[in-house]
DNA sequence: TTGACAATAGGTGAATATTCCTATTAAGCG
DNA sequence: CGCTTAATAGGAATATTCACCTATTGTCAA
């Protein structure tokens, strides 16, 4: 944790919350310009540092706990991750061309950031996955990991279908998906009808 | 985030450590007595607030990160989960009579506190549980949760065995403990077999 | 354009944390 | 026991942050 890490930090969570770093020292009941740019090293260049009493200020004011300004702080996404029905899962604008989730309203599931990846939740619907995956489970997908096979995957495919599966098999002509649940078959794609695989990081019990 | 949980918070970091707030604050090149309790208020009883400076030359002396102080502070527990092999988890010393882990020196797994229960890490070993459970997957468990018949649940026996499976049943007479791969057959402990069940949360996938 | 307001720079005094000092108490050790 | 060290309390001097002040710039809307 350094200096510029925690001013960074500070903007961050002015920015989250459509403030100014200014005006978030207004809302927290100091002066606005104590986190004024020029306020931020002293004259000789010596780094300034904000008072743990004004951070709690600050927080308090946002309604923000410590630990999520740590993250913003330490530079970690995915301490937040948005939580994703199936049945949105599949309808267009939910994710980008990569994978990705986009938009907001989602709700929110605390999850414990792993290393730096930027993940999302979905949650379970259908019985395909039994005994693994069960309905309401909730799964930690990592749209930037690498998928080999044996992997649990999403699978998003150009129908707009999102599945978990494990991935079988994968090559330059097919896209096997295997069920963990025996009274469903493997079903096999071309790599074009495939949009994004993910991989799942993490389900819980 | 209060003026206690600061303090608390960096007691806590400090016991963490194997050190006192005194010790810390001189393995920081701080002034040995910057936290002493007598400077945690002012004469008046007004709140002191350690500076984000000496907090930041703290965490950097132990090597922590700003979440995990935070972590602390916000008085959440579990964002480092001790990992266990089941081999060592059939030894005695590691866990106390509610299943609790005890002792250190085991290898941390970063694991995203949810809530505030206290957990730990398992790394699975043999096929009991395929598909749900692989060797080498790790499962995150809660000693404190309350498990109810369905839960997947790690269980300590009398005889030191530690397995995880699904609970079948739970009665006065009998625990019933199943695996999900059909080759192996559920097994059935009375009450006082069962030193203690504890919940798992997440697995990795 | 003009007016209101936010954001910012720069400076000063007040408020507050830290260091340094001394003294006391407690814990470990030969 | 006698010795050393750590932990702690209390106080003074130093260092740094904050609140307050003034002035400038930029943005937005009437």
């Amino acid at each position: 944790m350094k200096h510029r890490d925690i001013w960074r930090g500070l903007d961050a969570l002015a920015a989250h919350h459509g403030l100014t770093a200014s005006g978030l020292a207004r809302r927290a009941g100091l002066d606005p310009t104590a986190f004024n740019p020029s306020k931020r090293e002293g004259a000789d260049g010596r780094p300034r540092w904000p008072s743990t009493e004004s951070l709690a200020r600050v927080l308090e004011s946002v309604g923000s706990r410590f630990e999520d300004f740590a993250a913003l702080v330490d530079g970690r996404r995915g301490a937040i991750a948005p939580l994703i029905g199936f049945a949105q899962a599949g309808q267009d604008g939910f994710f980008d061309d990569a994978g990705f989730p986009v938009g907001g309203g989602w709700e929110e599931v605390r999850f414990p950031g792993l290393e730096t990846e930027s993940v999302y939740a979905l949650e379970i619907s259908g019985d395909s996955m039994e005994p693994a995956y069960r309905a309401g489970d909730r799964i930690i997908v990592s749209p930037g990991s690498e998928v080999k096979p044996g992997d649990r995957v999403v699978a998003k495919t150009i129908d707009g279908e999102v599945m978990a599966k494990v991935l079988a098999r994968k090559n330059t002509r097919t896209v096997d998906l295997a069920s963990l649940n025996p009274a469903y078959p493997t079903r096999s794609f071309k790599p074009p009808e495939i949009v994004w695989l993910a991989r799942i990081l993490w389900a819980s019990q």
